[in-house]
DNA sequence: GACCAAGTGTGACAGGTGTCGCATAGTGTG
DNA sequence: CACACTATGCGACACCTGTCACACTTGGTC
């Protein structure tokens, strides 16, 4: 079980593990260094490490050398990540319903560009036609 | 430290704990039965019922006899939990950016009401109005 | 190649979690 | 009120987590 285990998902894990997780999903890649910066009331270096490489351990993340220091990445495409925790968050806090979901995030948005507002209006064209 | 403890959030709870919460913030209030009944993977009664008591602990959740049967309900306001859930969510996976968020929302809404609708388009009107 | 700085690996360990079984208490019915 | 049924409280316990200190590697610089 040294990589690529499908049964355990980003959700499963522990809260300090989830943080460290969560910011290789936000940033794409980072070192140990980087995720230390970022996490809320930043443990010692070596925390980090040991989490990292708990989490290694479970087939969630990898590694790659870059001269002196490591380069954490990892391995749950963010896409079927996203989708999880997106999925989750609707159940749990929308009743299942996608639409108020993307309501109250929109509330949230300070801005909105053109191109976004565009998307929208595409989206609510094709309901009502598709209805 | 019985109760009202603000400085434990939903986040920082192991795994199972924050199942039992999610039901309970998705239902608004459950019994062991119920929340057993909900889980992924069910675990005994008995161990639902120490989830409960240790949640208790934590001050997340409360409960209140019924009859026999004793009700839990999340001590933490549902708002709350879902404001955090929410900018958490666009944090790590849309890059703080909540518009996208909530496109990536309506991509999943199978279906939209014409409430909804009409609510998008309120949106994006006083979005033009206002740029 | 000897040194320093910056990184990494890992053992240890207190405390937290997930799991249950068993003892106990509350409800309703004849 | 005695019985059957269902719920709850709690002790126990193996495993998991969060934390670090300390030893070791690597890369570059005189």
């Amino acid at each position: 079980m040294n990589s690529r285990n499908p049964a355990i998902e980003p959700d499963d894990l522990a809260p300090r593990e989830r943080e460290v997780l969560d910011v290789l999903l936000a940033t794409g890649a980072a070192t140990a260094v980087d995720i230390q910066g970022r996490l809320q009331d930043p443990p010692s270096n070596s925390t980090v490490r040991k989490m990292l490489s708990r989490l290694e351990a479970k087939g969630l993340v990898t590694y790659r050398r870059d001269g002196a220091r490591f380069v954490y990445r990892p391995t749950v495409p963010r896409s079927r990540a996203r989708r999880r925790a997106l999925s989750r968050l609707i159940r749990v806090f929308f009743g299942g319903s996608a639409a108020r979901a993307a309501l109250a995030a929109l509330q949230d948005a300070d801005t909105l560009t053109g191109e976004e507002l565009d998307e929208l209006e595409t989206i609510v064209r094709k309901a009502r036609e598709g209805a």
